[in-house]
DNA sequence: TTTTCAATCCCACAAATGTGGGAGAGGTTG
DNA sequence: CAACCTCTCCCACATTTGTGGGATTGAAAA
């Protein structure tokens, strides 16, 4: 079964090489091919692609606006970004609007194809050089201090709502027990992590765990 | 110049087999090969490799704390985890320790000599399956909401210290005007926000500026 | 010009938060 | 057993924060 591909990219010249690459290789089939993300919206739903190659740069709508809209329409198709951006910024809306992964246009056309297998068998393919801005964006965010290590589990517990924007009543609710039991956790909690406010607290908790929200 | 390359790994075979691989290509160096994290901590230094391969799970000092030492002794030097865990928590704790890749450890031997490649060369190769963590961290964020373009540059800037978790006061000395002031912007800002906590106004900030801090 | 709006400040009141004290129940460890 | 820790709750007080009502200035828009 061959893998479905649509092509959502401007230039003429470049929608018809991969068009043709794509047709010319056993294992995958070009369900569609489009110049702009209004028609690529329109035509999409009904070709039913299992990866979409998506340029960044469109003429009206932008390929991150178009991923967005794609995704909300059809949450389990796979959006490679194609580009010659590699802007960080670029990267990280393209992926926190959904785009499964970030290619590079110049990558060589046997990588390409390998990129989209890995789509759509659920990895997420990166250029070794975007998947560098990504680490970077990592490393800038600078180590875990691990200082919420010496709170017991239900201090954890306290912060963790606290940290979700929660009033203490809240808080005393989802975890059935009463506010001044939640304000006394917090004080211990500030005492151990030596802050004196509630913003403070959260932070060093989101630096602790950054998968957390 | 062929790549130097150092190997941080506790099971012999694997540490045996990889060291054969890297001596008998063209390209690379095997410059050490060590069972534990202290080991290679203390010969490393002299090795200078350009790139390690490191073992996350080490028999005392795990693969990320090594990381996070060796980086502190050698910025430059580029380290790949290896592993045969895919834990969203390892990932990113080895990721802002200043791991520059992560590999499974099933991957293919010439995938792997192209990924010590891409490393060195200034890319992140990261195994699809591991890329895919990384990239689920910016998806489950959600997409930036774009809240806070309602406000006025202003109203901005105080929120963005609001976020760093300073009191008013401070805010206001930071901005040089009064508290009164302050205490106004956020008024306002609250209310096109739709929030009633401090809180609440800081994790609409995060979700905006995935980047930010 | 009149109107609108952002930015600045003041005041007052209510609500939420931070900090100190104490205390009892249950569990673990030496 | 005694010492210690965790979790639970109560009280009191100070501080910080949230909200409403004003007001002035200056710049931009109608």
């Amino acid at each position: 079964m061959p893998i479905a591909v649509a092509i959502v990219e401007d230039d003429p010249r470049i929608r018809e090489s991969l068009t043709v690459l794509l047709r010319g290789v056993d294992g995958f089939r070009c369900v569609g091919s489009h110049a702009s993300a209004e028609e690529a919206l329109r035509a999409i739903p009904a070709e039913k692609p299992d990866v979409v190659l998506m340029d960044i740069n469109l003429p009206h709508m932008s390929g991150i606006d178009c991923v967005a809209q794609l995704k909300a329409k059809l949450p389990a198709i796979q959006v490679l970004m194609l580009t010659v951006y590699d802007d960080s910024d670029m990267i990280f809306r393209a992926l926190t609007e959904g785009a499964s992964g970030y290619i590079i246009k110049r990558t060589a056309p046997d990588k390409l194809l390998e990129a989209i297998r890995e789509a759509h068998t659920g990895g997420s393919p990166m250029s070794p050089h975007i998947a560098r801005k990504v680490v970077q964006y990592f490393h800038q965010r600078g180590p875990a201090r691990h200082e919420t290590e010496s709170l017991t589990d239900r201090e954890r517990e306290v912060l963790e709502q606290l940290a979700k924007g929660y009033l203490y009543k809240e808080i005393a609710d989802a975890l059935g027990i009463g506010v001044e039991t939640v304000r006394r956790h917090l004080s211990n909690i500030y005492g151990k992590l030596h802050v004196h406010t509630r913003t403070e607290a959260v932070l060093k908790h989101l630096q602790d765990h950054p998968a957390a929200r």
